[in-house]
DNA sequence: ACCTTAATTGGAATAAGTCTTGATAAGAGA
DNA sequence: TCTCTTATCAAGACTTATTCCAATTAAGGT
């Protein structure tokens, strides 16, 4: 078994807190999320476990995938009809898509205002998620201007 | 032909503007977006559309789609991992999904601002495209809270 | 150590959307 | 009007991401 690190501490907590096992496999695919913090796929944290856990389906990183969302660990980035991403970054925050390289990049969502005061939200709806998203141009891509996706 | 409605003017005007041409099945899949606008997926549009145009494939109808949103008449929504839905609302908006019934609602934006109006983004960041959602729970579910999806 | 239940596996199955290819139709020019 | 060129349509095969299933394996409590 691998020497958890300190922040597998409370994954663990999570994990027992809803009546489940912390597996080998759970553990690894936490720690490759938290590890590099560039929102993996499904397939590449697939890859990376592998490293560790050689012998993990990529059945089992979806199913793994799957309980540590549920248990509020990690949260699923989605964009346009692509492959879905995994964040562990619980804090509040956007994302900002690269058009040019496709990196995801969190950004902090230091709001002005409130929703409220900039859609007009009819006081019948009931929220209780907002997601906001961008995309453009990143910091590393707008550095080199000459080289296109090719 | 069908009668053309005042709004397949500028529909037409920007379908020719790319050297494109407005068929029969491009200006039926429109009139389904314009005239129940409630967010229909592309299978939702082909059931609609077939009573109109009864030979029409769903094939073409992702053509259509393809094309209207190429020449910037529909945007596509997407959610989650769900299957795309198509808006006809060029102006600007956010969307509300709700959570039991799966509608989707425009939330206009209350008066013209700019991202960086509304968030502190990061100067190097170069945003083309921003979208927000919302979801919870539509007035009209809210209204029967006894029944559940099932 | 045993027993009950949960978790993992690998492969098959599914769903949405795309690609391919031949048929069709629309507009330009003679 | 006729023909030519090119855009568009249609049907089905294909791709990709993800989920389902049944059988095996592992955990944790007694």
């Amino acid at each position: 078994m691998a020497t958890p690190s300190n922040h597998t501490q409370t994954a663990d907590e999570m994990i027992h807190g809803r009546g489940l096992r912390m597996t080998d496999q759970r553990r690894a695919v936490y720690d490759v999320l938290m590890g590099e913090r560039d929102h993996p796929t499904a397939v590449e944290v697939f890859t990376r476990v592998r490293s560790k856990v050689p012998t993990i389906s990529l059945a089992t990183v979806y199913n793994c995938l799957d309980t540590l969302t549920g248990c509020g660990l990690v949260k699923t980035v989605a964009h346009e009809r692509e492959p879905a991403r995994y964040c562990p970054n619980l804090g509040e925050h956007a994302h900002f898509f690269c058009e040019t390289c496709g990196a995801v990049t969190d950004l902090p969502l230091r709001s002005r205002k409130k929703p409220e005061d900039v859609w007009d939200i009819p006081g019948d709806f009931a929220i209780s998620h907002h997601e906001v998203s961008f995309s453009g141009t990143c910091p590393k891509c707008a550095a080199k201007p000459a080289k296109t996706k090719r």
